[in-house]
DNA sequence: TAGAGAGGCACC
DNA sequence: AAACGGTGCCTCTCTA
């Protein structure tokens, strides 16, 4: 047994490395003496799909406040039995993203979500729920090492934070390379993962009894819990890759590529992200770029290149199109699948600050080029499965219709009229005769978005291309014609403005800014929205959809179907996740393709 | 060599 | 009085 110690706060905290099989014994007696442990894993990566070609688990750690057990089991497979034997026995888990160890496990030592998710205490979601900002926000941020910073010891979260790239340096190899190559007993390596499942105890104790009051009387936090279990067998399960029709396209895109990069090439210019190289070369053409970003940066974008008539505009805004739908999207499917040709992309269920998920990883799935299947034809549904799409209509105005309770509002979405065309109505008079559109509904519509937003005339005018004079007219009629929104508004602000914060229906707390208190209504919004869709995806769940699950996008929800049955699955998903929020029923709609996910939205354009 | 910051572009 | 919110990923530049 190594025996290491550690100081937090100036109380030492130990940590007890096992070496043979007589070291389990002290061992079991922690864990018979913890029901609530710290848990963390360290692995070789974090692909944790891999565990069939090179991924592996090295150590598992359990800890409480001042002890930490770490067993290297990768060097025996007694440590491995005794790992699950733990996990099985112990009353509650405590870790941080615990959704990661629970795949690490399951991958490696056969212990399931299933079993583990019920014990479960996530300080992810603690944090999340006391406080959402991240650091660059000025918030306590969401990763461990940031928390541990902010709530439990400055000095030694940097410590632990920087003893990782030391090692590095000292083997001599990248970071990313560390973790496969560090010797299993480095001392230094054996403190760094000792720590972290009593970091994670710590900061469960510190951050629980900070959850506010409303959100613990409206259960979230295990309703979190619920949802992460959820999102993990959606993570699991993965995606399927059409393969042929990936490499097609990075192929196709190569081709395109090398076209447009000779050109590019020709005039100078070696790096297309470099703004300095193509100021320069426009200027040798006698073109001078003057329009500047807010650092005083020139700016080199779509924006300015699409006005310049020129063929080097052309060619580097065509190069950049074909090199970052390569890269971003197709290479990133292929580096991502396991041997079964299936990606898992990383759901993360409480991230952003409004709770809004991210997908990220090998496809970031809310950033797919929109109205078309170019991209989502990569994903396919099983063999003798079709694709299906839910989604929620017009969430966020129903939400703000409904949360404002503005009677205009609420009675355009319940005798389903137009609410852009309205909006335009209210701005710029009556439609004219026998048309079904009013001719300035895109100022309507613009400015319904971007006030959910936060925005104000300025940004429905620069954001959608409309005149000043109209961006101020309906901005202004906008809140004159739904009084109500307006009240919501300045409620929410005068709650920030007094308290910092707002909340949400769900009892969730959100921290606002004090010099940005208009963001109040946007953030209610979004997490509302976002909420009501967390609400579908665990009566989905309830209901045995979430095999079928295979990602959630804000307001849409992609299924997997068996054929056969695809017509009457989708029509009752879609009737499980349409929801009455106070009053006014969000309804969810729901499209059936072929075996792509793509076929989805090709279907769409072809009826155009 | 790593990390941060910034620009740019893909979304809801 | 007015005020656009929330993301992810790639690339380059600069600093330590």
């Amino acid at each position: 047994m190594i025996d290491l110690e550690c100081k937090i706060k100036n109380q030492i905290v130990k940590i007890h490395v096992c070496e043979t099989t007589w070291d389990l014994g002290p061992f079991i007696d922690f864990v018979e003496t913890n029901p609530v442990m710290g848990f963390d894993t360290e692995t070789t990566g974090l692909d944790w799909w891999n565990a069939d070609r090179g991924f592996r688990i090295r150590l598992a750690q359990f800890g409480n406040a001042t002890e930490a057990w770490v067993l290297p089991v990768e060097i025996n497979p007694e440590f491995g039995e005794a790992v699950k034997w733990a996990l099985r026995y112990a009353q509650r888990l405590v870790a941080h993203n615990g959704t990661f160890d629970q795949h690490v496990v399951e991958s490696t030592l056969g212990v399931t979500l299933e079993e583990l998710a019920p014990k479960m205490l996530d300080t992810k979601i603690s944090a999340h729920l006391v406080d959402p900002r991240q650091v660059k926000e000025a918030g306590p941020g969401l990763k461990l090492e940031e928390l541990v910073k902010f709530y439990i010891d400055r000095t030694l979260a940097e410590e632990v934070k920087g003893s990782m790239t030391k090692i590095a340096k000292r083997y001599k190899v990248k970071k990313e390379e560390i973790w496969p190559t560090v010797e299993t007993f480095d001392r230094e390596y054996l403190l760094y993962a000792g720590m972290d499942p009593i970091f994670a105890f710590r900061l469960f104790r510190i951050t629980f009894p900070k959850i506010p009051a409303r959100s613990r009387q409206r259960g979230l936090f295990a309703w979190e819990h619920r949802l992460a279990h959820v999102t993990a067998r959606m993570e699991r399960a993965g995606y399927l890759v059409d393969v042929e029709y990936v490499e097609a396209r990075i192929a196709e895109l190569k081709i395109e590529e090398s076209k447009w990069m000779a050109v590019v090439r020709s005039f100078g210019i070696e790096l297309l992200g470099s703004g300095a190289q193509i100021v320069e070369a426009f200027a040798r053409e006698g073109i001078r770029l003057t329009e500047k970003t807010a650092k005083g940066v020139i700016k080199t974008g779509e924006e300015i290149l699409a006005k310049i008539d020129h063929p080097l505009a052309d060619a580097i805004l065509k190069a950049k199109s074909a090199t970052k739908k390569r890269k971003t999207w197709f290479e990133n499917i292929i580096n991502g699948m396991d041997s079964q040709n299936r990606i898992h992309p990383s759901v993360n269920p409480l991230q952003a600050r409004t709770a809004r998920w991210t997908i990220n990883g090998s496809l970031a799935a809310q950033t797919l080029p929109a109205g078309t299947g170019y991209v989502r034809s990569s994903c396919l549904a099983e063999i003798e499965h079709v694709s299906a799409s839910i989604d929620f209509g017009n969430m966020e105005l129903r939400v703000l219709a409904a949360a404002s309770g503005d009677p205009t509002m609420l009675d355009a979405f319940y005798h389903d009229k137009d609410l852009h065309n309205l909006t335009a109505i209210a701005a710029f008079g009556p439609m004219p005769e026998g048309v079904e559109k009013h001719p300035k509904r895109k100022a309507g519509k613009g400015t319904n978005f971007t006030v959910c937003f936060g925005g104000g005339w300025n940004a429905v005018s620069t954001q959608w291309d409309i005149p000043e004079d109209d961006a101020k007219k309906a901005v202004k009629a906008f809140w004159e014609a739904y009084p109500g929104t307006k009240t919501l508004s300045n409620r929410l602000m005068d709650e920030a403005r007094r308290t910092g914060y707002i909340y949400t229906a769900t009892g969730r707390r959100l921290p606002v800014d004090k010099d940005r208190p208009y963001a109040a209504l946007n953030y209610y919004i979004q997490s509302s929205a976002r909420d009501i869709t967390a609400r579908a995806v665990l009566l989905l769940d309830a209901a045995g959809f979430t095999p079928h699950m295979r990602l959630v996008i804000h307001d849409e929800i992609v299924f997997s179907f068996p054929k056969e049955r695809a017509a009457e699955l989708t029509e009752q998903a879609a009737q499980i996740m349409e929801f009455t929020f106070k009053g006014l029923l969000v309804p969810a709609d729901g499209e059936i393709g072929k075996r792509s996910w793509g076929s989805i939205l090709d279907l769409e354009e072809s009826k155009h």
